[in-house]
DNA sequence: GCCTTAATGCAAATTATTTGCGTTAAGATT
DNA sequence: AATCTTAACGCAAATAATTTGCATTAAGGC
């Protein structure tokens, strides 16, 4: 079943959904994964599991569609002055905000499900804001990085060694990679 | 609960593990995820369903084990005569086993897990087959390629598309991730 | 060949999931 | 603003999955 992109947004509905989101999420850090139920989140955002099995279908799409939520940007990435300085502050936090463990758990979710409707919007979150600095650079008058270099070349390790876990991912990983890209000055 | 490494390997608990496996792989090619069942599994493998419960805890859990049997390399990779060549014919090989239905599939059963114990180990199948195709090399004579940065930006790349799905992962796009790595000759 | 014990089968008990149907409320129509 | 239409919900009964206690089997040690 596929999880309905909130028809009806103010009213009923939407208070259900956030109700239940906040019980996943609150209930979720305090409760491992495989121990959390469709009754009990049900109970935590006073609903009917009904109500829970109808929207979501079952758990893993309820987490996933959570995790989208959660990892979705709140705001643009922060102008620090100059692009490089913009893209390793960017780099940098969402390093540490997908190798948190809460970050992990969250692309578990995303990923857990079939077809890549979830992961795909995931994937725009992060092109997004790079697009986003590398247009905030061409304002500037510098010379833009090339977003796809930077998916592939310094997102993508990110992100591998995270899943993977075979690596540790420090700041110093971070930089490495940055100072690896094409077309961004060297050693800033 | 754990997967337990098939203590006892001779006998019925060994029969046990291989007849729910294959019925996990038959039944996986004709049914959608998210129709199996353990109880279904458990008939189609001729055993009850506490068995399956008992050894393995949930589906999740035995989607996994078996996801890393299956993805789990049975032969090193093909010798061709030149580092070059090995390394293009296994990244090709590996980007289209990634990239098939089945093998998205694979990997999603095994990131789904928590904690990263069987994505480490299918992280190694991929960096042991580095290191055999770079020792062949240094036998050779050859210069060997450094197998982190082939992990970094050879295999993370191809795997992150296959991830997200912003883009589709051609032989093409592999043959350019592969162009740009240092220390390999430049167009073989 | 016997002994010990982990792993299994079976069935009962528990828990989760599905489903039918009446009710509520959002958004449209007039 | 009152009414209409219908998607979404709550409730409860029916079904299915999961857990658990106990008896039995067979693997590996002696």
């Amino acid at each position: 079943m596929a999880v309905k992109e909130r028809i009806r947004v103010g009213g009923r509905s939407a208070r259900i959904q956030s109700a239940v989101h906040e019980a996943v999420t609150r209930l979720g850090a305090a409760t491992p994964r495989d121990e959390l139920t469709v009754p009990q989140i049900a109970a935590a955002a006073g609903v009917t599991p009904s109500t829970i099995y109808r929207r979501w279908g079952d758990l893993s799409a309820l987490f996933a569609d959570v995790a989208v939520q959660r990892l979705r940007p709140i705001s643009d990435p922060e102008d620090t002055g100059s692009m490089t300085s913009d893209l390793r502050a960017f780099i940098e936090q969402f390093m540490e905000e997908m190798s948190s463990p809460v970050g992990r758990e969250l692309m578990r979710d995303v990923f857990s499900q079939p077809g890549d409707a979830h992961s795909a919007q995931c994937g725009c979150f992060t092109t997004d804001h790079l697009k986003t600095i590398a247009e905030r650079a061409r304002a500037r008058g510098e010379t833009p990085f090339d977003v796809d270099e930077v998916i592939d070349h310094v997102i993508a390790p990110i992100i591998y060694h995270i899943l993977y876990g075979g690596r540790k991912v420090t700041l110093d990983y971070c930089h490495a990679l940055l100072d690896r890209i094409r077309s961004l000055p060297q050693k800033n």
